[in-house]
DNA sequence: GATTACATTGTAATCGATTACATCCGCTTA
DNA sequence: TAAGCGGATGTAATCGATTACAATGTAATC
């Protein structure tokens, strides 16, 4: 029933030590013993058991990835299911495995990491949603834990990441609005504390001054990535505008039913690629981002960091895709 | 720095069992002892190993969810992250965690079940996108693991099991249609190897029935889940029908694509409630599943199974949503 | 005062691997 | 022939908990 290494250790009539190191591969065994223990192995159908292995090594092969408590921000993100599958995929790979759980209902963020630190339940973790000033990145440095975060704060030397090339691709969609001589870009932006939103206004006002202008502070509006957020921010700006740049695809339909309503037609341009981007009326100029890669190198970049300490960071590159919502009928 | 339980027993003056026995509340300890050691524990700092307790407990609190390769299921799933969630969060309840991974790309869909169970690193399953036939299930069965079943067979006793009540939805869809006189529905469903296709089949025939007709088998029709599917099998039927309803959204749109092409209008219900459902223009009539639910049921099943050996399962109830696209205009 | 019962506590084996160190063997070399 | 050496293998400690069993102390009973 149970097979342990004693177990085969005995039929081969050899130690346990000596079937330990044939199980790992170690050059102090023979090639003769070496060849009887791997079919006493095959025979017996032996797998050496994870945990005990674990115990000793230190090392359980585990990454934690915790879903942040806010339930917008699944929502917001509906390419989670990719992404995170990506990641499971890349970890595999190399025999690790990926433990996904939510953080705490209660107002501690940083129970659940405390948790799995302490208890030395995982060997890495992947920090999703990161804000400008994320107290889970503190945390987990004085800890001295092992981590790679999707995305990127204003200093991140030091801290491994892999984030989407937010800043070029805003630059890139405000960008070819001016270039359809639309001068007053709405640009509603994602809530003020997260990362991708300092990064996407500095995309924005990038493209303005390499035209020689200067974005209007007034033209920079805060929404919270949903749909409600970007209609009602629309309906009730009261400057004029002639284009509208969303940080989400959800707020560009937002935005798109208000000026529906508003019996008004400027150039929209939205981001993510979300599902209902192409199926929406009118289909949804966006910034894709190539959201099975970063779950591929965040992984990667993680199995990299615990393997051989070195710290790998990468910046993906966007594409704007140009559909119906940036036509103009005038 | 790292504090362990003899470092623990020995600042406390008592024996690694009595500390033991603390963590583990047994009543076989004075209330004297029991709060010195727990002020120590405090003191200290000190948190048990779980990889340690795992190996002499012989159970390790992961539960392994495992994607099915094929890429098409998250993409016609896309509530998955919702669902992933909930699992996660119901499961950390009671100290269980989730581990997520994905299937072998090699043809062996049990290499990655095998894996976890012989190294045990798992104390339980949960089986996702169940076929009629699904060797997961025989396999698990024979090798006595704990796992819970998403969705349900044709004879599912003995497998514990959490599944909406798909038949009664479609059962419901097709009723709707038929109350409008619509008399030859075409049924786009899913594929057939499916658990789900086949209980959508019985809630669209039982409708027929329970009106005293019968449905016509050229009137069912096998699709994939896709949107390109429900395009493409409205586009090439050649028998006259006079509604659709589809096992999938995705279809839905597929088919209302088709039918706009065509110059037609019919009234079309779909399945799932996705996003685009209420974006998509006419907003999708479908059939809401309560995918959160189902997650946070699952989760609890599985732990039921696993803490008292019973088997519970459950049929979850779905919903009816009503839109734009059953509005008939003549 | 001896015996028994019961509540606490300690000792040591155990879970299943890895690995530092010791040992053994055969061969070379002085 | 003895010392030296290196390769192969074994012994036993170790990782950090749990737990069967033994041992102790204290109070109740005769």
């Amino acid at each position: 029933m149970r097979v342990n290494i004693s177990e085969v250790a005995k039929k081969a009539g050899v130690s346990t030590a000596t079937v330990s190191r044939v199980l790992n591969n170690s050059p102090l065994v023979s090639t003769k013993t070496k060849e009887r223990v791997l079919k006493i192995i095959e025979k017996l159908g032996y797998v050496p058991n994870h945990v005990a292995r674990s115990l000793r090594s230190r090392r359980t092969g585990l990454i934690a990835t915790i879903i942040p408590y806010s339930a917008e921000y699944v929502l917001s993100f509906p390419y989670f299911s990719i992404f995170i599958k990506e990641v499971a995929r890349r970890l595999a790979e190399d025999g690790y495995h990926l433990l996904l759980t939510t953080e705490e209902p209660d107002d501690d963020p940083i129970g659940i990491y405390r948790a799995f630190l302490d208890r030395k339940i995982v060997d890495g973790f992947i920090i999703l949603d990161l804000k400008e000033k994320d107290e889970r990145i503190s945390f987990l440095t004085k800890a001295k834990a092992k981590f790679v975060v999707v995305g990127r704060t204003k200093d991140c030397r030091d801290i491994p990441f892999v984030d989407t090339d937010n800043m070029g691709g805003a630059c890139e969609a405000t960008t070819y609005l001016l270039e359809k001589n639309c001068e007053r870009i709405l640009f509603i932006n994602g809530p003020e504390d997260h990362s991708v939103s300092i990064w996407r206004e500095k995309g924005y006002r990038a493209a303005y001054e390499r035209k020689g202008l200067r974005a209007e502070n007034s033209l920079i509006l805060t929404g919270n990535f949903r749909e409600e957020s970007g209609y009602k921010l629309v309906k009730g700006f009261s400057e004029a505008f002639d284009a509208i740049f969303t940080a989400s695809d959800l707020m560009a339909i937002g935005a798109l039913r208000a000026l529906k309503e508003m019996n008004r037609s400027v150039p929209v341009i939205g981001f993510d690629d979300i599902p209902q981007a192409q199926t929406f009326s009118p289909a949804l100029s966006t910034i894709r981002q190539p959201i099975d890669k970063v779950g591929y190198e965040v992984a990667n970049s993680i199995i990299v960091y615990l393997e051989t300490g070195k710290k790998v960071s990468k910046v993906l590159d966007v594409e704007l895709i140009i559909r119906e919502s940036t036509e103009v009928k005038r």
